[in-house]
DNA sequence: TGCTCCTATGAAAACGTTCCCGAGAATCTC
DNA sequence: GAGATTCTCGGGAACGTTTTCATAGGAGCA
């Protein structure tokens, strides 16, 4: 894992551009070139005082293993794919990058493409990708059961959000997020909210939102289902403050934004007369003015679960294996007391 | 190009997961490997009908070409390297997904990897990265010269926001935009400007802003140089408060959200006693409250522009070509006539 | 008609690894 | 101390392509 200045800047190479190989650090080193390759691979397997001599001469060549070569002869790609709907969305950059630094610990590279949400683009993409990656992370996939299915059966895979019986799966769970988001509204009074619902094959969203404040006994009127965009939240927020509710809760921080901005247009005040609540807690709440509430799903854990889970796959262990991730409340500066 | 579902899903597979090889088309269509390998690279060299009868054998077997076979042999891998600050900077997913989509046209996939800018960072990425790719994007590189030179002679590079002689180089110039701040200030009757620096290897952004208000009569004072953090705005935005000056230009937009963060929270109005603006047009200033007047740099066009770049170094043309990519401000309602 | 010159195809080498197999040396076992 | 086992290493096949070279026809030209 050392990479030294070497390695993309050799030293005694007499021309740059020509990639050293094997075979001479083999001859440098006066072993075979079998050797030299259980030098990297397994390296245990050759004795201490050779290995050194290996080591020494490749570093010296500026020698790194060809990762063409390797993965035609050994299958293995030492690269992941991460599939995801759409790299704009401020919710994926840190799970994109706190799985590359996840994965990198592991020797892998992360290999990222997004969908659109759309199923066309999704399957071009896990063809182009698949050939090169030992392993995929389908985030939200589009596709249907039985084309996982045959998916799983060609390379390892992990689903988030998403369940296929036999599939190994990162299941995000909102319960405890919303459960405290209805406490929170609870205990300052509020009674009648606005569920703004951003659609996408995610009804789990709605189902646990609904679920979660009838038990909190709070009555919720739905918006929706729209697409999950900012200009989404400022509809939304015309039809709110058109009503009597004094809280809503967005299908993520991007809508609840757009109902922010539109709330202050309209000169409803937030928290003074309604109560705004958000999820995923990306940068856009914590930067917005009010800064906003909402439900963290945490992009680390997320990323490191899904990492480890598809290595795991990959070297054939946890078949099947369902992990779950929680959620919970950061209460910001956009809610408050419900008016009386 | 076209992506049959068979590419993916192979139809006529006894069994799942073992790929099929150029050999099992080429017996399939009764012709030599050599000749299915050309009507995949070299289709106008081989005959119609026979071409005809190996793509369809290939359709009918699900074949794809193995990537790292046709790298090995090929030295070509099918893939672009993005080496980027921060992808968590909002102003990347976009030229991320413009450039994933604009490579993609041309048969190429995107590696991309962030450094959060820091040295050690960079090399080991680009170490690694580089041993998978045609080419490489460097953006704001933090490696010094005679290294950026001796990786040109490695591979095709091309440098963005960055100036090394002799290697391509996509130059993102602020001018434009910036004059059209000062003017965009002038006009609304501004006179007392403060510019929030954000330090980073870019200091032309802020010799940038110093000519221009310059010329424009308007006197700027400068804060910093400070990280280019939400954070920063905040701090900044409390000594603004307690000075004279009716316009702020942040170093980008996140700063430029903090500065209206801590602005709405000392109660001061925006655009209403100060006016603030910010660069980058990221999702953030369209979204914010109340929408940020910031200075847009085409992500489509600075991501298009890369990726042609780059290909064009690969393909060995254009070489040390400079491309300019130009900036407009986008005046949003942040900004407004100067208290009097 | 005989020659040259393309055009379409096949045979085979090469790309840089990994990994199986076997040989020899060293260590162990009784 | 002899056979068995382990350890260390080298030889060479194999991975799936691309690409060079050779070859057989067929077209073009005189």
């Amino acid at each position: 894992m050392a990479v030294t200045f070497a390695s993309i800047l050799p030293t005694n190479e007499e021309e740059a551009g020509v990639a050293v190989t094997i075979k001479e650090v083999a001859s440098a080193a006066g072993v075979s070139v079998s050797t030299v390759s259980r030098a990297f691979t397994a390296p245990d397997q050759v004795q201490p005082q050779t290995l050194q001599r290996i080591l020494d001469a490749a570093a010296k060549l500026g020698y790194a293993p060809n990762p063409a070569a390797r993965s035609l002869r050994g299958g293995r790609t030492g690269s992941l794919g991460l599939i995801i709907p759409d790299i704009n969305n401020p919710f994926f950059p840190p799970i994109f990058k706190a799985m590359q630094a996840r994965a990198r610990r592991q020797g892998y590279t992360i290999l990222a493409a997004d969908t659109d949400e759309r199923e066309f683009d999704e399957l071009e993409t896990i063809a182009t990708v698949s050939k090169r990656v030992d392993g995929l992370v389908l985030w939200a996939s589009m596709l249907g059961e039985d084309r996982l299915r045959e998916l799983a059966a060609e390379i390892p895979l992990v689903l988030v959000n998403r369940h296929v019986e036999g599939i190994p799966e990162l299941r995000i769970s909102l319960t405890a997020g919303i459960s405290q988001a209805a406490e929170h509204l609870k205990a300052y009074g509020h009674t009648r909210c606005v569920f703004v619902n951003g659609s996408r094959p995610e009804l789990e969203r709605g189902k646990s939102i609904r679920e979660s404040f009838e038990a909190h006994e709070l009555s919720l009127a739905e918006l929706g289902p729209y697409e999950p965009r900012f200009e989404t939240g400022v509809h939304a927020a015309t039809l709110v403050a058109s009503g009597d509710a004094t809280a809503v809760i967005a299908h993520n921080d991007l809508v609840a934004l757009g109902v922010l901005h539109q709330l202050a247009k309209l000169d409803v005040k937030v928290p003074g007369a309604v109560s705004v609540i958000g999820i995923d807690d990306t940068l856009l709440a914590a930067t917005s003015t009010p800064s906003l509430t909402t439900i963290r799903i945490s992009a680390d854990e997320v990323a490191t679960q899904a990492a480890d889970l598809l290595i795991d796959t990959i070297a054939g262990r946890g078949g099947g294996r369902v992990v779950e991730i929680g959620s919970r409340l950061i209460p910001r500066a956009s809610t408050g007391p419900a008016p009386r």
